[in-house]
DNA sequence: CGGTTAATTAACAAATCGGTTTTATAAATG
DNA sequence: CATTTATAAAACCGATTTGTTAATTAACCG
């Protein structure tokens, strides 16, 4: 058991999960739609099984037509995901700056430091 | 060999590693800076084996400054990742978006759709 | 009903992951 | 030079991941 941002992050760290994702993003799609790019080079079970992992993060859900599974995408997790990820960036390029606004400073005068 | 975008993804999907990301977004640390809020629930060696997965994301680099490894974050493949989310948060969105406009354009003047 | 279509489940194997202990390296320090 | 400090590397192990094939479920269609 994952707490759900690491399940986010796993969801996404495989090709075929964020292309699926990238085809959910343009609207709903069954189960066969998701998996019709990947046939050549994965069987079907291989497909349920990512799908399996994107719903389990909660980034997908599907729902029944008859025998159809439509799944869309849910952006939620992926808004958690990027605040993370926005705050820690912003807070590494802060540092960058104060870096940068130290370094100005030391040569300050010096006239040799520009690039 | 991952792609790029998998190996940061991936590597985000720890909390420790994520944890470690959190202090280097407030500036450099050395390993054992690093190591020491987990060293109640890990050794030493799984430290430096989560620093390598953070370091081969491109999510940090290492320096040398005599028997230390003062560590930094890098934001760029953090702003990568970002981006692709983004991408296509906003498109599923725009299609709820699409899906709102519709069933308020189908259920109009029938007055029977209210929760 | 019997067959077809859509998708899932089960059982299995190889590869990767996340930890361990032990050993090694490299620089500083007495 | 011997010791200590900071870190890495090697070998190993159990758990998880990612794929397979074969069997199963469930709904529709003639």
């Amino acid at each position: 058991m994952r707490d759900p941002l690491s399940r986010t992050f796993a969801a996404l760290a495989d090709p075929t999960r964020r292309a699926m994702l990238a085809r959910l993003s343009e609207g709903e799609a069954n189960v066969s739609d998701l998996a019709e790019p990947f046939l050549k080079d994965m069987t079907l079970p291989a497909v349920t099984k990512h799908l399996k992992v994107l719903e389990n993060a909660g980034l997908i859900t599907k729902g029944r037509k008859a025998q159809w599974r439509p799944c869309q995408l849910n952006g939620e997790p992926l808004r958690e995901a990027v605040d993370w990820m926005e705050q820690h960036r912003i807070a590494a390029e802060a540092q960058l700056d104060r870096l940068g606004a130290y370094l100005k400073a030391k040569t300050k005068g010096t006239r040799h430091g520009r690039k």
